[in-house]
DNA sequence: TCCTTTCCAGACCATTTGGTCTAAAATAAG
DNA sequence: CTTATTTTAGACCAAATGGTCTGGAAAGGA
């Protein structure tokens, strides 16, 4: 009868998702996640099958994060257009360490997307979704009257993934920066 | 007498950047180098320093013709409004592969501002820089009239500057995905 | 031709790399 | 206690890594 598994393999992945978060794919080697997901080499190969295949796990769960982060302020704030203020503001006004360390998913399109077409499809897969749940929210938004009856609320919620990857590089770039606090108003106003 | 220098350093330095841009910093092998340069070892060593001074030179080379760009773009368009319309719209009209392959300054910032204290610094003034030239511009369409009065450039400066990297990186993500257009066309709604 | 300098072609270096393999230790049910 | 399975602790592997070093080849002015 089988030794339990005594490792938490979501414990152990959630690790790795961070060292990945935290230096990118190349930059981390198996002894950084050895190191930071408390177990043996073997069980990394046996749990997770390889590397890659680890890091894609990891962002999976980074993504599925985000998401669920992401909906829940959408569907909690006392209105749409809150929520979105919520969003950009909350990450303007993040540590200037968290806004450093930037978006593991950004990370991984720019470092992986163009010589990984498995990743390249994943992610363009979440972009979608991410745009989906935008415009969900934003019909919802029109429905109610907080926005005019004429804003194309597909083409916002496109809008805003862009103006959210370009807001995470810029603070990553420069998190100190007055101007991102400009970035999220300009971007907001287009809900006007 | 000294021999004379036989390779072009700034025809190495050019290919150097895109191998750079192509593969990322760490991704980018010295093999990978010097077959792109053309160059032997002991000359890059001799020519440039290491490996991260080389690609300290290759990204300024890459941001100061993309500054060169942007600003013969700004100047050269019959106004301000459609010099960012081209800007954006020409970003979405690339082709797949270019779209795919991104923007080295943001692969950059993401890979290696939050851990490279002098890189980050040198990126956090392109950014400053890419902010005053856009804002410059605002101004001149603004005395012109192609701005309302009440339109705050600097702000929208800053907003161009976040996304024109979000675009990117989204085009990065799915350079095939028609949501890039609907991100340029409600970036640019800022103007009206 | 000589001298000086640059460039090249590796050898060499220590270390790291991702991954495979083996055997011992640990765990838990029967 | 036995059995079956998982986990660990490395050893091992071939290859790659960024960088240093050496000596020969090449170039050009004096």
């Amino acid at each position: 009868m089988a030794r339990t598994r005594e490792f938490d393999r979501e414990e152990a992945l959630d690790r790795a998702m961070h060292v990945f978060w935290d230096k990118g794919y190349e930059a981390t080697s198996l002894s950084d996640l050895l190191d930071a997901m408390g177990i043996a080499r073997q069980s990394l190969y046996d749990t997770f099958g390889d590397k890659h295949a680890l890091f894609l796990e990891a962002l999976d769960r980074y993504e599925t994060h985000r998401l669920d982060q992401l909906q829940s302020c959408l569907e909690t704030a006392p209105s749409v257009t809150r929520a979105f203020r919520d969003m950009f503001e909350g990450l303007v006004d993040e540590s200037e360490a968290v806004k450093r360390r930037g978006c593991m998913g950004v990370s991984a399109v720019v470092e992986l997307a163009p010589h990984d077409p498995e990743l390249a499809r994943s992610i363009a897969a979440r972009q979608r979704g991410l745009e989906a749940l935008f415009f969900r929210a934003l019909e919802r938004a029109r429905e109610k009257g907080e926005l005019p009856p004429s804003k194309d609320t597909r083409a916002l919620a496109r809008f805003f993934v862009g103006a959210l990857q370009g807001l995470r590089v810029a603070a990553t770039a420069d998190p100190k920066s007055a101007a991102l606090r400009d970035m999220a108003r300009v971007t907001l106003q287009v809900l006007e």
